[in-house]
Formats: structure tokens, sequence, C-alpha cells
DNA sequence: GGTCCTACTTAGAACACAGCGG
DNA sequence: CCGCTGTGTTCTAAGTAGGACC
């Protein structure tokens, strides 16, 4: 399968949000005439089971409200939707090929001779052992902490002699982790083998302690309940609006609403017309009966000196003093330090988000049906507390009270409350790195733990994706339409590492899809394209929507089977119309416990980085080459996870800022190289000591210069080819630390180059694990 | 097997802030 | 010292996945 992983660059030249573009916009619409129907029904029942539930009443009652209003914001505008439907279609073409015309592009060759990564690979083939099907028939009952416990000693057998000392380190680890899952008993091979180092033996306490029974997250939790949005200030007196040319004082709350566009005046969110409408709505909502009769169009609403207003006070706030900036600090530090801890089973814990979402105009992404919708100000009577029976429960403010108080504790939130745009909940959760030290391993437990769990599982897959995907090969053979389709989907997944594809409720939100709900209209296919044979073109919207497009060739029985499943269907039309995320969940379960659809994105993510690493790291490179290719690396997995950003806004400046640097540090070196010369001739000439030893120290300049040239233009090409991929999240999602740890150690690079603080604290478990040899 | 709901992970943008060069 | 820039942090939206229920 070499050449799996190769990503199409075109991809990343596509524009990589459609925003503005309405190009996806009317997609549904027929789709969405076909299901709704049964949608009424099912709101029926769901009316029905609700309003028996006491309890919950408030939530659901409100959440069915919303319902409601979309279902009749639907039927009233069905007509009209049905006929414009052709030319809505039209109208998606025309801008689905003028989208992908204005192309950015990630240059290929750099002046300075850095060139572009190279295209991702496959991971080695010497893999290939683990393939072993005896291992992946055996019954897979036992319990999920015994997962990375039983697999070894059968690799070991298979293994040759290069690479035991690799395998001894894992070993090591492996029964590290065995006895953190005192439960397995297992593996004598490994524990014969193991000799205990002492720090590392004291290092592993902390995995073992605490291992609490199935599901069950905490024992003790005390918190001090969520820190509320500040209240709303009414704007001082001369702050106007002005509706239709003339001045008029606002309500209080209409006021603030109010503020909340025009502090978004500047945002393209603004000029968008569905933006616009649902701010309008919500506000008149928040009207008294005498200014909804008065300001009925909001293009004659004048929100320019508010936002004047805001503008003045941002920078008010940069000019203040010192002394000024300072108590503000103490102050968050003050609420930080009150409600951004909590105790969790004796050990404080750094909370990530504990300030409540303050009101606001609902920021969809991508063209999203609601954005501008009023988000809500919470309250406490929204407000559900998690925490122990026996701990001090946090009082609500005065005058109000909690929602509810449970006592969850095989849940890891703190405090939840539903959100009044999609009616979905939002959660108090704990900081995904712990900042204390040593003995409070506890939240690693939590976070950490599973962090290096999910890698474990994707080390796991490493094993058995050989016999995966043979077994999807043989399926594109199947007589089932189902398995064919699934198998199709599944080798999407593993080829392009793409997304699960989770079903999603039309009109809800953005229309994207990932792979199980790719639609026929997201693929083209082309017998032949560029001198290859089997292209598929992929072009839809993905998370955020984010658009993916690439062409890859494909296998030809993939190829044939994409036109049966394409047969006799609209664009409109699933491309897998007999699967979904849950079927295809299930069937990968049976293949291997624990596994997923998006461990192949964890999977492949890192086995990525491993073998570009390997690949791109020259051994005579200084620190900042290597950390280039480090950087190239880490690179091809965001382009293979089609991670993007936009590019930033100062880019082109700050480019050519480099770009100056870069010349006046070249012109810098010609003088230096200049005054060596004639040092040298000097030297030549007079023989004495003085000339020769200003000889050496001109070299040494010009040595020096050369070093920061080299360095700046390192930089340069790094960031040219960074312009609109984003590396972090692969980095904090992906990758498992320990191949990055490791790497830094082999070639002497210092951790902090390659993460910051919060990184290095997110990976504390890999940094004090992972040793040089560490193989993914 | 579908639907709904919940919990938790992954995601890019916005924002804050430190450090650097003028 | 001050503004600017790049980086790190915060924010919250948008996914995945699994379980309950029918």
């Amino acid at each position: 399968m070499s050449g799996d992983q190769l990503h199409n660059d075109s991809q990343i030249e596509a524009d990589f949000r459609a925003n503005d573009s309405h190009k996806h916009k009317d997609k549904h619409k027929d789709r969405e005439h076909r299901h709704k129907e049964h949608k009424k029904d099912k709101e029926k029942d769901r009316e029905k089971s609700k309003h028996s539930n006491s309890e919950h009443k408030d939530s659901s009652e409100k959440k069915h409200k919303d319902k409601e209003k979309t279902k009749h914001k639907d039927g009233s505008s069905e007509k009209h939707k049905d006929k414009h439907k052709d030319k809505d279609k039209e109208k998606r073409k025309e801008e689905k090929m003028k989208s992908s015309s204005g192309d950015i592009k990630i240059k290929k060759e750099k002046e300075n001779g850095f060139s572009s990564p190279p295209r991702i690979k496959d991971e080695p083939d010497d893999d290939g052992f683990y393939a072993s099907p005896k291992e992946d028939s055996k019954p897979l009952k036992r319990p999920r902490e015994d997962d990375d416990a039983d697999y070894k000693p059968k690799k070991i057998k298979t293994e040759d002699i290069k690479k035991a000392k690799k395998r001894k380190q894992e070993e090591e680890e492996d029964s590290k982790a065995k006895k953190a899952k005192s439960k397995d008993k297992k593996v004598p091979e490994a524990d014969k083998r193991k000799k205990p180092k002492k720090e590392e033996e004291q290092k592993w306490k902390w995995w073992e302690e605490e291992r609490y029974p199935e599901g069950i997250k905490w024992k003790f939790l005390e918190h001090k309940g969520p820190v509320f949005a500040p209240p709303y200030e009414p704007l001082p007196e001369n702050v106007k609006f002005y509706y239709d040319g003339k001045v008029m004082k606002l309500s209080t709350k209409a006021e603030e609403v109010a503020t909340f566009f025009a502090k978004m005046l500047d945002h393209e969110y603004t000029t968008k017309e569905i933006f616009r409408k649902n701010f309008f709505k919500d506000w008149r909502k928040e009207m008294t009966p005498e200014e909804k009769s008065t300001i009925t169009n909001l293009s004659k609403c004048d929100f320019t000196h508010m936002s004047q207003y805001f503008k003045a006070q941002t920078e008010a706030r940069k000019q203040m003093s010192k002394e000024e900036k300072q108590k503000i600090k103490d102050e968050n530090e003050r609420l930080l330090k009150e409600y951004g801890y909590c105790v969790m089973d004796n050990h404080k814990e750094r909370i990530a988000n504990f300030k409540i979402e303050p009101p606001g105009l609902f920021r969809g992404r991508g063209n999203h049906p609601k954005m501008g919708m009023l988000k809500r100000r919470i309250m406490p009577e929204d407000i559900i507390i998690n925490c122990s029976k026996d701990s001090k429960i946090p009082p609500p403010p005065p005058g109000h009270k909690w929602k509810e108080v449970r006592h969850d504790n095989k849940v890891t939130w703190l405090v939840s409350w539903t959100e009044n745009i999609q009616g979905s909940i939002k959660y108090i959760m704990l900081n995904p790195s712990s900042r204390i030290k040593v003995r409070i391993y506890l939240s690693s437990m939590l976070q950490g733990e599973k962090d290096w769990q999910k890698y474990e599982t994707a080390r796991r897959l490493k094993k058995c994706v050989d016999k995966i995907r043979n077994q999807y090969r043989e399926d594109w053979k199947s007589k089932e339409m189902k398995v064919r389709q699934r198998a199709v989907a599944l080798y999407f997944i593993d080829k392009l590492a793409l997304r699960a594809g989770n079903e999603k409720e039309e009109g809800e939100t953005a229309d994207t899809v990932g792979c199980c709900s790719l639609r026929v209209e997201h693929i083209k296919l082309h017998p032949e394209l560029d001198g290859q044979e089997y292209v598929v073109e992929f072009d839809f919207l993905g998370k955020d929507s984010i658009r993916y497009y690439n062409k890859v060739p494909v296998e030809k029985r993939v190829f044939k089977n994409l036109q049966l499943f394409m047969e006799n269907k609209q664009p409109e039309d699933d491309l897998f119309d007999r699967l979904n995320t849950s079927i295809l969940n299930k069937h990968l379960q049976d293949l291997m416990e624990g596994l997923t659809a998006k461990v192949f994105r964890t999977y492949n993510a890192s086995i990525t980085l491993q073998q570009q690493l390997k690949e791109l790291t020259n051994p005579d490179d200084n620190i900042p080459a290597k950390i280039l290719s480090y950087n190239r690396a880490n690179r091809a997995v965001a382009i293979l996870c089609n991670h993007q950003r936009a590019p930033p806004k100062t880019f082109e400046k700050s480019m050519m800022n480099l770009q100056s640097k870069i010349d006046a540090k070249k012109e810098q070196l010609a003088d230096a190289r200049r005054e060596l010369k004639s040092a040298k001739a000097d030297a030549k000439v007079r023989r004495d000591e003085k000339s020769k030893k200003s000889v050496e120290s001109k070299k040494k300049a010009v040595q020096r210069i050369e070093e920061q040239l080299m360095k700046l233009e390192v930089q340069a090409t790094d960031r040219e080819e960074n312009k609109q991929i984003a590396l972090g999240t692969s980095k904090l999602n992906y990758l498992d630390p320990r191949i990055s740890v490791a790497w830094c150690k082999k070639w002497g690079i210092p951790i902090e180059k390659i993460y910051n603080k919060t990184q290095r604290e997110k990976f504390a478990w890999a940094i004090d694990m992972a040793e040089e040899d560490y193989e993914f």
C-alpha cells in the first residue's frame, strides 16, 4: 500500500472554506422534503416522552419549542424551495467552479534551496508481520484494561534480532502497563525479561494509583461552581444609536443585543444575509413594543457610533497604565485561583473553562443556518452542578438557585447547561493538562491517561492493519451491497484519513459531511485523468466547513464499486446509502477491540509522523534544520488530516519583512566576506600574529553570519510552507507524543523547541516515559 | 436497526501578551 | 520606552461515539 497516504497537493490549493458562497446552501432541499413527514412524527413522540419527564421539563420544553419553530419555518418555505431547486443546483455548480479557481497555492520550490516537503508515503513494509491472523481471530472478550498487555509476546516471536533493543524498551513499557493493570497476570515472557529500573518504578507508581472500577470517574469532587458573565452595563448617554438617521434611545435589553451586533460590525458576518436575518429576528424579540413598531428594517439601523465607542474602549484599555493593567490581571488571577480549580479525589486540578459563555450572537462556522441568532445569557437557574455528596456544594449567587445539583461520578463534568441555539449541552470540564506536579497526577489519569490509551489503541491497530486492509479488499467483491459500501468507505477512511461522518440534523447546522455521509455530488469519477487511471475527485466541506479537495487514484475495484453505488442516484443522494457510522463502527469493533473510525486517523497520523521523521531528518543538519524537518513531518500529517487555517492577515507583510531581513543579512555576509578577503591578503603581506588573528576573527564572523542567514532562510521556508496549514491540531490530538519525544532525544533537540509549555504539560506522561528508540 | 441523547474529543478563530527592534 | 509581531492561550463550535429506548 505504498503511497497510500499520499495527498494531492491540489487539496491545499483549493480555497479552504466555503464561507460566503451559497454553494452548498440549498443542497438539501429535497432531502429535507423527503424526510419531513417522518420527522414530524418523531417530534410528536419526543414531545410525549419529554412531557412525562417532569424533572427535566424546563429544558426539554425549551428545546421542543425550538424544534417546533424550525419546523414551521421549513414548512412555510417548502414550496418556494422546490420551485427553485433546479435553479439552485445550477447556481451551486457555477459557484463550485468559481471557488476552485480562486486557488491558494503552496509554493513548491524555494529560492533558498529548501524544497517543499516530500509526499507522504505509507508506513514501511517491515511491519507486515503484525498481520498474524491467529492474533486477530482470538476472542475479544477480555476487559478493556488488558488491551495492550497480551499482544506483545506474539509479536516477539516474529521479530528479528535487530529489533531486540526496541522491543525491550517496549516491553518495559508494557510491563509497566501491566503492573498498573494489576488484574493482568499474563505475559510471563516480558516479566522475565524486565530489569526493573528503580526510578522508572517510582515514576510508574502514579499510574498504578486510583484505578476505579468500570465507569467510575472519581470518588470525591468539590468545586466552586461556574463564574457567570458580568452583567450588562448600559452604554453612556452620549453613545447614540440611530434609526433611519434619527437618534433613538433603546431599552436596556434591546440595547444590549444591539451592542453585540455593533461589536461585530467590522466582521464579515454582519454582511451575510442569514446572519442579519437571524439577528434581526432575535433582536426584535428583545425590543419593547414601541421599539418593535419603529425598528422594522435592519438596514436603517446605524450602529457605527456604538461601534466607534467600543473601539475607543479597547484602545483605552491598551493605553491603560501599568498599575491599572496589573489590577485587572490580579483580579483575573484571583478569579482563577478561586474558581479555576477543583478538588478531585484529594488533588487540586485545573479547570478548563470555568467561565460561563457570555451572551452574544452565535457565530456558526461556514454556511450555518443559525448564524446571528442570539445566544442568551445563562443564569444560575440553567445550571446543573455535579459534585460529590460529601463535598461543599457551591452556593448559587444570592437570590438564585441552581437548576439541579447532582452527584454523578460516572461523568467528568462539573457543571453543565443547555445552550439555546442547538439545544445541546455544554460542560465545564478539567484542563487537558494538569500543571500540578509530581504528586498530582490525577488529571493525568483522567486526561493524560485517556490520551495515552488513545495512542495505545492506535498502536494496536498498527498490528492488525494489514489484516484489516486485506479484509476490506476482499469485501470489495462481496455479494452484499452493504458490505461493499462498508469496505469502500473504510478504504477511504484508512487511505485518506477521512472522518467517520455521522448523520446530522438537516437545516440545523452547516451542510458538512464525513466519509459515511458523502453524497454522490461530492465525488467525481475519472476513468483517466492526467495520465493516471481510476481517479476519484473529492470535493466536499468537512468539519468546520473546511473544504476537502483531493484527486486520488484508487484501485480499479474501488472505482467500479463507486460507479455501482452511484448508479441511478441523484447528486444529493447518499453515496453509501446502506451505511452509517454505527454500522461501520460495529464492524470495526469486531475486527479489533476498541477500534473505531477515528482510530485510523490517529494511527495514520502517527505512523506518518514517525516515517517522515525517519526519512527527513538529516543527521548532519544543525538544530534549526532538523526542526524544519520536524515541522515538515508535522506538516505532512496536517495535510493528510486536512488541517487548514486562514492565512494570517499579516502573512504577506511578515513574509516581506523576513525577506528584507534575509537580504540585509546577505549583504552583511558579502561585506564580511570582503573584509575576510582583504584581511587574508593583508596577512599574506605582513605575516605577523596580529593580522593572523584578524583573519581568524573575520573567518568566525563570516561563519556566524552564514549561520544566521541560514537560520532566517529556514524560517522563511517554514513559514511559507505553513501559510495555510495548521500544525497545532495534529500535534495536540493525533501525534503520539512519544514519537516526538523520542526524536528529540535521539537528535539532542531540546523538547521546548517542539512543545511549548502547555503542550509539555499535556504530554508530561510521554516526556517521562519515551526513550529515544521508542517505536510507535 | 433507527432515533435521540449525552459525554467527551477535536477544531480553527479570536484574543492576550511577551519579547524584540527601532 | 513603545508599537508591532508572532506565539501561546482562550473560547466555543463541531465533530465522534456509545448507550438507552423503542
